[in-house]
DNA sequence: GAGAACTCCAAACGGTTGGTTGGAGATGAC
DNA sequence: GTCATCTCCAACCAACCGTTTGGAGTTCTC
């Protein structure tokens, strides 16, 4: 039968996605991640060159995915809360993203793809300057970080939630109230 | 020379802080703790059972230094911003903290010591309701996992705040926009 | 079509890890 | 003072984990 590299470099990355995102960088196996994707874990090493390079690999990969296209569109207070909804959005389809982009932090010394990334979130930044008037640059920056941080902290704080809410299975209405928090927010900044 | 258990197994738990603050659960070594406490490890087995329960143990003390006494004094948008910044300010005197609270979420399937955490939330939710006239329960809640969020984010998300921010290491600025922010964000959703 | 170069797997390797054991010293009750 | 009980440690063990090897099958090149 004929090889399909790329289809067995993707279904490792696949199957890294999970674990890593599972377990961590330290919790997840060679052996499991192989095994997922129905691959010989030998495969890791000649593809990736080790462990921490497929780790690196899969960060790269997903932590684009998260915040691709990812963009204040509309440069009010309104526009921001919509912002931080779509980002919300974007994770309650794909769970892994917040939770690889929290193990970076914990796991790793330098952030992965960083030049690649600063575009993105620089061109955010910019837009909430325009959507809230008088936003200096640093205030804007920060609105930023913590719109990510509300947002990611709802798969990063999970344990958290279920202590400090009543009803910590009601999703949708922990979108509505950062959709609502940071929308007041970006009004009252201004 | 007379024994000193109490000694042994707090220096047990310090380290066991330390190594699983920095590499969570998965990444931190049985071995390491004990000679990070100086004391051989068959003592973590008589002690704390296995390696799992070191670690429930070391959660559930730390946990409870994270939140214990913490509580909004003041009534007032403004009190929500203080209370923000106290919180900001123990898990700057102590980043093993919110290390801690992100690692329970990541690695574990239910919280660690709910039972006493919980009232200690619930106190402050009710006091978030005081503070910002017209606000109900769920809103309340809400606010608090939010400021929660805001401040632990800092230390979990460290990577991404060095893509987003022009200068990621203006920990006091930070503090200050947290604060404000809160601030802001209590007014506004009265 | 021969041979170099490549894909892939099964099995093995060596160091590490969570967990155990056996025994030496310390304590306390009587 | 002696016997049961406790603290503590050095050494050990079996399983595991990241990585490598050897070799069989496949594709490319000329």
């Amino acid at each position: 039968m004929a090889w399909d590299t790329e289809a067995t470099r993707s279904r490792l990355l696949d199957a890294g996605v999970r674990q890593f995102a599972a377990l961590g960088f330290a919790g997840a196996r060679i052996d499991a991640i192989a095994r997922d994707a129905g691959i010989n874990k030998e495969r890791v090493y000649r593809y990736f060159g080790d462990k921490q390079g497929l780790f690196s690999a899969v960060l790269e990969h997903e932590l684009d995915a998260l915040f691709d296209g990812l963009e204040v569109e509309v440069t009010t207070p309104e526009g921001i809360g919509e912002f931080t909804g779509r980002m919300f959005d974007r994770c309650l389809a794909r769970p892994e993203l917040p939770r690889l982009l929290i193990w970076e932090s914990l796991e790793l010394e330098a952030p992965v793809a960083a030049d690649s990334r600063q575009p993105v979130c620089a061109v955010n930044a910019t837009r909430i300057c325009d959507a809230v008037r008088g936003l200096g640059r640093v205030e804007s920056e920060h609105l930023l970080l913590t719109a990510i941080s509300v947002v990611v902290g709802w798969w990063g704080l999970s344990r958290l939630a279920e202590v400090v809410l009543t009803d910590p299975d009601a999703v949708a209405v922990r979108r509505q109230m950062v959709v609502a928090q940071m929308t007041a927010l970006a009004r009252e900044a201004g």
